[in-house]
DNA sequence: GTGGTAAACGAACGTTCGTGCTAATTTCCG
DNA sequence: CGGAAATTAGCACGAACGTTCGTTTACCAC
């Protein structure tokens, strides 16, 4: 039973690496070297260079959800669990929950080339992901809170377009990213929102009735 | 002189290569295999691995401007030309002109956590890229066409957002990948639109008013 | 045609890659 | 405590990596 915990530490630093190197660059002699282990032992663990790859796709999957996705889950179901999803996913990049950025992006713009069961996993994990984000828009829908004409996957797309430019721009130690990209999610949000009789006030009309809040 | 035009041929099959297995799985001894001749003769016109992978992050930038965007400024300056700069970026995926999908969005999420020479030149091209997109955007609000009060710098940030989310999409071979973009695109362009009082007419209110054109 | 320069080649360097084996060590259970 | 089982280490392998070297081919001016 020692062998799993060692497994799972092989795995987090496998994961660090990939995220900064790319699974490409993440290599068994350097994994090795970095835990202060042998090529032989840490290579048993797995049997194949392309087994820890897959291995280490799923630990960061793990990761994602762990940190980025189920603490998003507390928020009531509807219009305020999708914004907290989304902030929740601002957060996670700027917290530094993988030091190379998302693990995800990264791994997806590697991979998309190139079949092959690497390229399956992360899309596959994109495909959970992704299918948890519609999910959520949908329950916004049901609950009222987002207009019914809205397209979940055309949403969908364009908030995981934005996560993906955040991390971009944040990674190129722009330090407006976030902010931007979190007054673009807002502004596309509020666009889609069912009008809430009860706050109405003074809305602006015209290019974009946005709120001012700043991401955590 | 020959030197050049061979030089000139290498580079092109190191852009190819490269936007499919990335800048560092572009490697020597795969690219003179790939075009038939020595490790020696290839590597003699750029002096090391690190030179190669610059001048192929140059001609691919040389590609980018001659496919993607010079074609786009046939377009009257001001809106058209937006709107055609970002069709044309559409169409440059669909057309394949790089076969791994955007060669500057994979060299972007595979070397955003490495500084070094690489990292520079991508960046470089990228702020070169936007820079260029950016303009357009002034030149639009110069002529009247958009809304005074837009932040340029914001607009552009989500418009390559789309462009990275459509080519996510496109290269996950979802065919409705350039459509949705497109949709967004023009969506969050018309929102920004000074209303052009001659063609009133009867646009749709609400969510947006969207015009229905596909892309090329 | 001949001489000189530029371009491409082939072989070899030292490293590192992933992957087998086998031996030593550690861990766990009765 | 002891022995079986699981885990780690050591070593060797063939292949590929980037790079250097000396040599040969191709081309162009005179």
């Amino acid at each position: 039973m020692k062998g799993a915990r060692t497994k799972q530490g092989i795995l987090e630093r496998a994961v660090d690496i990939a995220s900064v190197e790319g699974l490409e660059g993440l290599t068994i002699g350097r994994l090795a070297e970095d835990l202060q282990m042998s090529k032989s032992g840490l290579f048993a663990h797995f049997g194949s260079r392309e087994e820890l790859q897959l291995a280490t796709v799923e630990a960061a999957r793990q990761r994602f959800v762990d940190e980025m996705f189920r603490p998003a889950l507390k928020a009531p179901r509807g219009y305020p669990r999708l914004l907290a999803i989304c902030r929740s996913w601002l957060d996670y990049v700027k917290r530094g929950v993988f030091p190379g950025g998302c693990f995800f992006a990264a791994a997806s713009f590697e991979f998309d080339g190139r079949p092959g069961p690497i390229r399956d996993a992360v899309a596959s994990a994109m495909d959970i992901w992704l299918g948890a984000l519609e999910k959520a828009i949908r329950l916004a829908k049901d609950e009222g809170h987002l207009d019914k004409r809205i397209d979940v996957k055309q949403l969908a797309f364009e908030l995981n377009a934005l996560f993906f430019g955040a991390n971009f721009s944040y990674m190129r130690e722009d330090k407006r990213a976030l902010g931007r990209a979190w007054k673009a999610i807002e502004g596309r949000l509020e666009a889609s929102r069912v009008d809430d009789q009860a706050e109405a006030g003074s809305r602006g009309s015209g290019v974009g009735k946005r709120a001012a809040a700043e991401p955590a």
